[in-house]
DNA sequence: ATAGTTTCTTACCATAGGTCAATTTTTATT
DNA sequence: AATAAAAATTGACCTATGGTAAGAAACTAT
């Protein structure tokens, strides 16, 4: 819980009260290596900050494609935001891809914690921005660059996290079947 | 601008003072067809909010190629907002694609909003919220749906927009050329 | 209306990436 | 260590989309 606490109060000033209540409403948890902790197609109201370990979101299409939309490393936010926003059962699936922990949140309880406590409110915003900056990014790379060029990307992104995926998490991530990221990988080792 | 106090009014309560500053730091402007709001390269530090005609986003690779990253019609917000919180200069070009009215507010200052009149964090809040789902929509679309498909969804979530668009503007957005746009027309028209 | 410009379409060939299947490598289990 | 299971690689072939170019169509401006 102290990571969370330090992440917020790098961004403002957080009153004992607000720390109390917060605490009060989080969980902390640990789940082994492929525990499933939202599942595609059933109801979804947690939140989860991520302390250790590594997960990703992901959905799956009727042939059983997958298609992933994020990894989640320390100090990463992950659910199916489009699921809580919308009010609907889960269109993803947030799977562990190691043993992590992490910081469990009824999604209605963290949004009322802006009504409670609206110092909260510039931190979320913060949050909230830099990840629609990261999403436009992400969305102009796609249309821009070659599979290869994004693979290189994702490997700046992420330095750490090959250790824990498979290669076709990272293929589904990119938008190429896992041959195609192979062959790639070929290319780049040839030089 | 009471297109603006309306879309707030329908989110939260405002009061007269924040609706007074609000339209202090405010200015209504009005552009021509291929009018330039934000050119790729140049600083950027306003955003607008458009109460009438239709803009969009893109940036330009080495070899002249477009990329959209955004439509903008009644009621939407539009900037460069990578170049905004990175403090960049302008990864993105804005343009009218019609005569356009729109709302300008200088970054900073609609920033500063949320010090002076924290009532207002709610209500952005939610616009991030709404944003950052329909950007992940769009990148679970991107990866799994064809690029007939992909334009399916985008003629059903702009149902009038062709009408301002070239179909080169679309193909930019959908990430495939215009020629490839062309035959999905083609195929489509023959069923 | 006419000419000029821009956009759209069509046709041809090229290519990146997909699909399927077989094989090798790595990881997990006993 | 031996076996089984999962993941990664490789090869052959295929398909969707890209690149280029030329002509047609649709706008714009005089």
């Amino acid at each position: 819980m102290k990571e969370l606490i330090e992440k917020i109060k790098g961004s403002i000033n957080l009153s004992q009260e607000a720390e109390e209540h917060l605490f009060s409403i989080s969980n902390k948890k640990t789940f082994a290596k492929g525990a499933v902790l939202i599942r595609q197609g059933q109801n979804v109201n947690k939140i989860y900050f991520v302390t250790g370990g590594c997960l990703r979101s992901y959905c799956i299409d009727k042939n059983g494609k997958e298609y992933t939309l994020q990894f989640a490393i320390k100090n990463w936010w992950i659910s199916d935001y489009i699921a809580i926003h919308t009010n609907e059962s889960a269109s993803l699936t947030v799977e562990c891809l190691k043993e992590s922990t992490v910081i469990e949140f009824n999604a209605k309880e963290l949004d009322g914690i802006h009504a409670l406590f609206p110092e909260f409110e510039p931190f979320q915003r913060k949050n909230l921005e830099r990840h629609m900056v990261s999403l436009h990014k992400r969305i102009l790379n796609q249309l821009q660059l070659t599979a290869s060029e994004c693979y290189d990307l994702f490997l700046e992104q992420y330095p750490d996290i090959e250790q824990y995926t498979h290669n076709y998490h990272i293929a589904s991530y990119l938008g190429v079947t896992q041959e195609s990221l192979s062959r790639i990988r070929l290319e780049k080792a040839k030089k």
